[in-house]
DNA sequence: TAGGGTTATGTTCCTGAAAACATAACGGAG
DNA sequence: CTCCGTTATGTTTTCAGGAACATAACCCTA
């Protein structure tokens, strides 16, 4: 296999007690923001359509305005796409993480240094 | 109660596959650092003994050398302390939080605008 | 040599989150 | 007016991580 280096960095943004982001939710959107569907989003991290819903819904709960709206019936089913405030959500999120791994690059060096094996 | 925005990042760093060092651990080694004993480490974070060691017990697998050193017996019935290369991963740690609050606040403030309630 | 506080380790029980399974509603197209 | 793919929602089952419980080993001191 390929060196896979899989020491990295993992960001979550913690909203209050319950409601949080983080590397999941962050792809999940992502993958509806691709297909227009919260289904084939879903599928595409091999997670069932009702988890992704869930997933949704949380993050809709959690904003002002939702982050994914949806139809349902019409010429295709229905589906889902990304709000406003949820590409600004997700491009928070992206922004973030990018900036950590930046800065977080030398202390992560030095920690590589320190493992095992 | 006061404000408390509990609005805020979290970082969790992957070593491989499975080992990882998180805000739980990182806590963990400080509390041993500073009371030398796992035992009270695990207290103060309401935590049973054998999770705590445990822990520790899969920090130090993850590193070349140990994390923490131990003692059976003697005066005080034993006791642990970090070593040179627990407190350097910690601070490395310690090092990364602080450098993502900093460029991550103005991204995580947007966030925040957008938050429900 | 007994006591005390800690490390070390095993086993069983609980619980909350995810998976698995099931079903209904929707609405454009043909 | 039926079909299709999707959203929406409920119920049951599974499973892994933690909690709870139990016990042994260690070694300095008194």
């Amino acid at each position: 296999v390929m060196d896979e280096d899989a020491t990295r960095l993992r960001l979550r943004i913690l909203f209050g007690s319950n409601a949080m982001l983080g590397p999941g939710k962050a792809e999940l959107l992502e993958h509806i923001r691709d297909t227009g569907s919260i289904t084939a989003a879903g599928a595409a991290m091999g997670m069932s359509y009702k988890r992704a819903w869930s997933l949704v819904e949380t993050l809709n709960a959690t904003f002002r305005e939702p982050v994914v709206v949806t139809a349902r019936g019409g010429v295709k089913g229905g589906g889902a796409q990304l709000t406003e405030t949820g590409l600004a959500v997700l491009a928070h999120y992206r922004r973030i993480e990018d900036l950590l791994r930046e800065v977080g690059a030398d202390d992560l060096a030095a920690l590589r240094a320190l493992l095992a094996e």
